[in-house]
DNA sequence: CAGTGGTCTAGACCACCAG
DNA sequence: TGGTGGTCTAGACCACTGC
């Protein structure tokens, strides 16, 4: 007699281990979900919630008609949290503090400005400050804010709150896109950071839009012999 | 008369709209599934499925009897997509080739011993190569590959197929692990990837797991100027 | 204890698209 | 055009957990 597999979970592991153990081998279709569920004892909906999530991971191919397959070349997916700095720090255990360096609004340069889509001579706000964890500094932030998506944030005080936090409170944004780069810290960011000019530090881009205004551009450099870190 | 809402992706991105447009406050509990299920016209399933799909994305919160409630800080996760290699420069439109440097069996360094769990003294097997991109060095790795998970990795061809593409194929893992940093080039890593010593180099390791047993740790460092990319 | 989310089921209709 | 996955519905039971 067949065992029972009648919740998702049970259901999606049992279909892992099958491909796992090559019952279902890549580039091979699988039985469609009528079929499963009759086999596993459970409802064709509870089938495709598992099998659904599968696909979500890169594992399996799903297409109406043609069924669903063993990805040939299983792309595995990671998630990666986007925390706040202050929340990174907080969880580490050290203590967080912030300190505001600039803040003034300019026309960004040519770069910052075909990033954030403004017209030439468009002014935006500019905020550079550290982060620091346990008094030692952490993050450098530079960042670009368009004021003409948010406008509020010429008002903000980003000497107690930094523009990071502020932003995730207060502009909402739809969409973004992260980079991130190795960099050789220049003499003025090294000894923001605590380093050495030439050292090797990780460097985060990341970039906001609500809908399709861009929203800020922000440019952090964290100190020396930083990871990031992610589970699959 | 109110709008109906009468799929899972409307009942999601007006939940999204309503917590952009602060309709929903952060920290705010927004109501219960029933509730929003009369509300927008649609049955209580997919008015789950729309809020447990904003829940994975981090925005929103929920607990049973607690309800749900808008994030205090919305924290972001950003899918990160783990390519074979080969797939990742092909993507790119460029020509991918690949060359061992060396392959071999002894016993890992202290680190490896340990990220490995291996005990003392017991070999693994360890596979240098160089992917290139156009013709040009792209990423170099050095991969430990504990042989007493994965015997089968001393007889795979790794001159004609690299050790990422063999083990995605034939290394079944459940889980894995992967941490960023930037590094500084050494003398030996500069010249096979034709950078200046000490120059800033992204460094990217992935430790994989079966179950409980470690398959591989792999040390892949990309050439100059390589930039990781997400959206979120 | 009782409110809320988590999930299952059976049945249905539909969209897509390979043959 | 028919097989397959995508989704909806109504109703049900259950697991958590705040009160």
């Amino acid at each position: 007699m067949a065992r029972r597999f009648d919740n998702w979970q049970a259901v999606h592991d049992e279909a892992l281990r099958r491909i796992r153990d090559g019952v279902w081998k890549p580039g091979e279709t699988i039985p469609p979900e009528e079929e499963l569920a009759a086999e596993f004892g459970c409802s064709r909906a509870t089938a495709n919630r598992a099998l659904r999530t599968i696909a979500e991971s890169g594992m399996i191919e799903r297409r109406r008609k043609a069924g669903t397959r063993v990805a040939e070349n299983p792309v595995r997916k990671a998630r990666f949290e986007i925390p706040i700095l202050r929340l990174e720090v907080e969880a580490s255990g050290q203590a967080y503090s912030y300190a505001l360096i600039s803040s003034g609004e300019l026309p960004p340069p040519a770069r910052v400005q075909a990033l954030l889509s403004l017209a030439p001579d468009t002014p935006a706000l500019h905020v550079v400050a550290l982060h620091l964890s346990g008094g030692q500094p952490y993050v450098l932030e530079d960042r670009w804010i368009n004021i003409q998506t948010v406008p509020e944030a010429r008002n903000a005080p980003f000497t107690s709150i930094s523009a990071n936090e502020w932003l995730v409170r207060h502009a909402p944004f739809t969409n973004g896109e992260i980079s991130i780069q190795a960099e050789q810290a220049s003499e003025q960011v090294a000894q923001r950071l605590g380093a050495n000019t030439g050292d090797s530090l990780l460097g985060v881009e990341r970039r906001t839009w609500d809908g399709s205004e861009p929203v800020t551009l922000a440019h952090l450099t964290y100190a020396s012999r930083h990871r990031m870190r992610m589970k699959f």
